[in-house]
RNA sequence: GGAGACGUAUCGAAGUGGCCAUAACGAGCUUGACUCGAAAUCAAGUUGUCGGGUAACCGGCACAUGGGUUCGAAUCCCAUCGUCUCCGCCA
């Protein structure tokens, strides 16, 4: 949510900042300078009635222990009660609409990025050499099904298009990588979360997906009463609500979290044929990591997670880039986004495996997640999330990355003390 | 699933229709006094939010949440959420 101070007062920069993300909110931003007016004035006028209310039933218990008669009084405050009511009303409407204005407008992005969308993107810097082969190499979806690492065929006897299933050392070879995030986090200082994976209404809403894009998650309805859960997108869905509607002091801060989650999405529509495989299932393996920070430390927290997510993949061993989104292909909460993106030979490019970002407040005044400052001033805090890492993407690159020309994999030596020493899964 | 109790400031807690909401009382925290220093003691300060105003300040709202009754609700009624206790059931 932005400041609305800042639309009253800048409604053009904004739009111009809506406009560098490719998202045309004139009229949003128009609408709510017309709420914002007509919520103001009938603040004015409830408010003065209820002053006017309060007042006058104040002298009541004196009037009535003098024994004077009070019924023009009741009266009176019969019609003041009736005319708040009706204001109250219309004011009830006005802040509804409002706020759904207000919650479905995107955040800004930060001045230095370049406007426009993907075809934008600044690769800022690479690691590692391509791979290179003296043979046809495979795709991932050959190479695992023929180690006998990952069964599509009845992942989707278990839970339908888009599921599989990691079998055996494919299982382990997973579970190693998140065992090297993980571990890695905590070296770094970072606390671990498990969340619940099932979220109410409100986490979505905080961090920026809902309202848009509820119909990408998996809604849980119940038989018997009317409740309904939310399978988590992504662990940032759960980590930027711990704090919501709390008042941390300036102590408290930074808060480091990471969190390992599966991460459900329906993923509607077709996939492409150059996604096929594990790239875009509808449910994930991901590591999380997640900041709170006090305003002015948020780009330096900022920098430190995309270091960090460029360590977990150098330590792989592979060649990637990273790469500074431009303003619309940031998503709609995020005021910055850095890619990091890995080589999939089979894809002929480079895939995202990390997504670090920075929102700024803008989840914090979503979710009311403020910080008292040593003045004892009361600001809201700065959010930031990266992957750190998604396996979905690292573990075809890492098959086809290291593949040998009789299909086994080389694993990274990082991985191996996971995997009881083992350096070549083979068939 | 059944029965009951509870939800008030940082914490404990008082308040059962107007005299109780910057909220009694106790604790914590901050500052000051005393002290060589600490403890103890004493004094002062310690909720958030919205609207108006350059400001000092003025006004509204908030007693879990949302409704209702009433001239007036922390207090009475209803619903929801949460916590606790006992019983039942159960991976």
């Amino acid at each position: 949510m932005l400041d609305i101070k800042l639309i009253r007062e800048n409604p053009d920069k904004v739009k111009a900042g809506m406009k560098a993300k490719e998202v045309d909110c004139d009229a949003i931003v128009d609408r709510i300078l017309e709420l914002d007016k007509q919520r103001r004035e009938l603040l004015g006028q409830t408010e003065a009635l209820k002053a006017e209310q309060n007042k006058v039933s104040k002298q009541i218990p004196a009037l009535k222990k003098a024994g004077q008669d009070t019924s023009a009084i009741f009266k009176e405050m019969g019609e003041i009660k009736e005319k708040i009511a009706g204001l109250d009303g219309q004011l009830r409407e006005v802040v509804a609409e409002y706020q759904d204005c207000m919650y479905s407008l995107p955040n800004m992005p930060d001045d230095d990025l370049v406007p426009g969308g993907k075809e934008n993107n600044e690769p800022l810097r690479y690691f590692g050499e391509p791979k290179t082969f003296d043979f046809e190499p495979k795709n991932h979806v050959d190479l695992c099904t023929g180690l006998g690492l990952i069964d599509y065929e009845r992942g989707v006897k278990l839970g339908g298009n888009g599921f599989w299933i990691y079998k055996g050392l494919g299982a382990q070879l997973e579970w190693a990588l998140l065992n090297y995030f993980i571990e890695t986090h905590l070296a770094d200082g970072y606390e671990m979360i498990m969340p619940p994976y099932m979220l109410e209404y409100q986490c979505g809403l905080t961090a920026g997906q809902f309202p848009k894009f509820a119909d990408e998650v998996y809604k849980i309805a119940n038989p018997t009463d009317d409740r309904i859960h939310y399978m988590l997108p992504t662990a940032e869905a759960a980590l930027a609500s711990v704090y919501r509607d709390e008042i941390l002091t300036e102590a408290d801060l930074p808060k480091k979290f990471f969190s390992y989650t599966p991460c459900f999405r329906r993923e509607a529509g077709s996939y492409r044929a150059d996604e096929r495989g594990m790239v875009r299932g509808h449910q994930f393996n991901k590591v999380e990591m997640f900041q709170y920070t006090l305003p002015e430390k948020s780009d330096e927290a900022f920098e430190e997670l995309v270091t960090k997510a460029e360590n977990l993949v150098r330590g792989l061993g592979f060649h990637f880039r990273t790469v500074k989104l431009a303003a619309g292909d940031c998503s709609a909460s995020m005021a910055r986004t850095y890619d990091i993106e890995i080589s999939i030979p089979s894809m002929n490019g480079y895939k995202e495996v990390s997504s670090v970002s920075n929102a700024r407040d803008y989840q914090a005044r979503r979710g009311n997640m403020r910080v008292r400052r040593a003045d004892r001033s009361i600001q809201f805090m700065h959010t930031l999330n990266g992957s750190g890492l998604a396996t979905s993407r690292v573990l075809p690159a890492l098959v086809e990355q290291n593949q040998l020309p009789d299909g086994s994999i080389v694993v990274p030596e990082v991985l191996r003390k996971y995997l009881g020493g083992l350096e070549i899964i083979k068939k």
